[in-house]
DNA sequence: TTGTAAGCGTTATCAG
DNA sequence: CTGATAACGCTTACAA
């Protein structure tokens, strides 16, 4: 059961190995036999055994794709645009979920799934500290990552640093002076994402020579209910904020209910301001800074490719592709009453 | 460079034949052979070539999931899900997007790609008159299916009509009579979930003799902005209708929006029940009947497993798994005024 | 330009 | 219970 390329050969008059080199392209092929092979291959309907294509060679055709969510909207973004960079290169694209994040079930390390399995590996988003990440890296194959900088790699990213800092701006220069960060969780195994957006809040509100009061810094955990469970405890104080700035749309969108259920209207009695630019957002007139989540999945698709064809390699440090970010002002802001 | 299996055997002092059998379980291997074998492949950092292991054993390992979306939160939930099951079945998943829906690029049809590639197929929502499915089914390889039915394949669905049913129903009970329909888009190349709630949905309008205005089906495209530009379209006709039932929550959405735009109110001026249960639904207050997304993935996935492995063979002519759908009553919909 | 043949690292079939 | 050894289907020097 299966044409192998033997047949090939034999109904083409040829040997396997020209079926080999005429079926890649490869070149020192005459024309005329190239043609004559492919025929009949099609002919044949001849479908090439990845598998002993992959022993031989030694290349597997494809990447792994190791996120910590799958059906979170970043996440899967990014996962669509890199499948589509590599649905055009040629290459499968096998998921993985590092687990535990997502599901109960316990979570089974990556790395020797990856091993002689994968030509490239895309991580998205992965925690610095994560006991998964370094076991990976030193794989020392061809890998790119998202969301995240490590020494050796090619890196893309936004600034996060900037995005935050561009927020807290705006809601500094509406005036506000009491403003409470709304952040993932609590600094230990934070995102890349996190660290930095906490950092950038803080220069803003040194800049400014604002307080920042510990009683306003909260965690939404990047869902819906955490926001909206953050926003409640901060507007439940005897002295709430009146901006925060949240570490992402989603909790951004859990707050701005927590604020309608007090009675409160957001961009009026309270300003909010998120990360992203989810698509939500617009529809819930969010003011957010959005990230370029489609060029940042394709672009980091291109360059693993780039690695593992051997063309567009690294330095010797790895690289730092920043892609740009956006203030997008909407109803969810405005000045301080 | 890579530890082969006769490295192991060697340093264990045995046969390849040996250490395959202990590394993989087999019955016929002394308690004492195996755990030597065991314990030198671990020191030895062993990883098996999956590519040498497929060729030799047929089997890839991997199975493929084929959809239409990834980044859509229907398509999204369920990979997650999918990917769950098979990385607990030490299963590969590779993401085949069946481009064209999503992506401007031209379609590659999928089967070559799948032939001796993976053990399984796990289609979601495919329509039925897809070119590909056809082409895939044909394949004869273990398959099953989300939200679509065919011959002699493991289908795990909903009941779209009887969904549809239970959201007109309710819609006519709140004494609604000018009822909207908002489908994807006209009636070729539907998903079959469209044509199965369509039918639902005149079904209810026949059994209650109320006459369904032409001018009252409208297309969203199952996106947001889509629901609302159709939303608009029914809002400025000489006679709006006072209820709409919208087949996808986002759809929904956007016509909330278009309502509120009108300066109407839903659920107050014009009701609308949509279907999903997305997780921005009960955020927006919006009547809609729930599918249960996780387990119509974890349910095909291991149905899956079930076939490539040999247990729970499916029968001749295939088997239907049918989820429980549930009306959850919000705010968008009401009494007519 | 084309053919020959030696691998690639397992699995599986027989013997033993 | 264990060991030889022939596949598995392709790639790739090396020859011709």
């Amino acid at each position: 059961m299966g044409i192998t390329i033997r047949d090939v050969a034999a109904a083409a008059g040829v040997s396997t190995a020209t079926v080999s080199r005429a079926l890649r392209g490869l070149p020192n092929v005459d024309q005329v036999t190239r043609e004559r092979v492919k025929d009949v291959a099609a002919a044949l309907d001849y479908v090439i055994s990845p598998s002993a294509s992959r022993l031989a060679s030694g290349r597997t055709g494809s990447i792994a794709v190791i996120t910590p969510y799958i059906s979170r909207w970043f996440f899967s973004e990014i996962i669509a645009r890199v499948e589509s960079v590599m649905q055009q290169s040629g290459m499968d694209l096998l998921l993985m979920n590092v687990g535990d994040y997502q599901n109960g079930h316990a979570r089974i390390p990556p790395t020797p799934r990856l091993r002689r399995r994968v030509d490239g590996i895309l991580i998205v988003s992965l925690p610095p500290q994560d006991p998964d990440l370094e076991a990976i890296l030193s794989l020392g194959m061809p890998t790119a990552m998202i969301g995240g900088i490590a020494p050796n790699v090619e890196c893309v990213v936004i600034d996060d640093v900037s995005a935050a800092k561009r927020a807290t701006e705006h809601l500094v220069a509406l005036g506000h002076t009491r403003i409470a960060l709304m952040a993932g969780g609590p600094a230990t195994a934070r995102f890349t994402a996190e660290s930095q957006r906490e950092r950038g809040f803080h220069l803003v509100m040194k800049q400014n020579s604002l307080v920042e009061d510990p009683m306003l810094e909260v965690f939404g955990h990047f869902t819906i209910e955490g926001g909206e469970s953050a926003m409640d405890a901060l507007l439940n104080q005897p002295n709430p904020p009146t901006a925060v700035f949240a570490m992402s749309d989603e909790m951004a969108f859990g707050a701005i209910r927590s604020i309608r259920k007090h009675g409160l209207e957001p961009g009026c009695d309270v300003s909010i301001v998120g990360v992203d630019n989810h698509p939500m957002s617009s529809y819930l007139g969010l003011t957010t800074v959005s990230q370029p989540v489609s060029e940042l999945g394709v672009t980091a698709g291109e360059r693993l490719m780039g690695q593992i064809l051997g063309i567009d390699p690294l330095g010797e440090n790895g690289r730092v592709t920043e892609l740009p970010t956006e203030l997008m002002v909407r109803e969810s802001t405005g000045t301080k009453s």
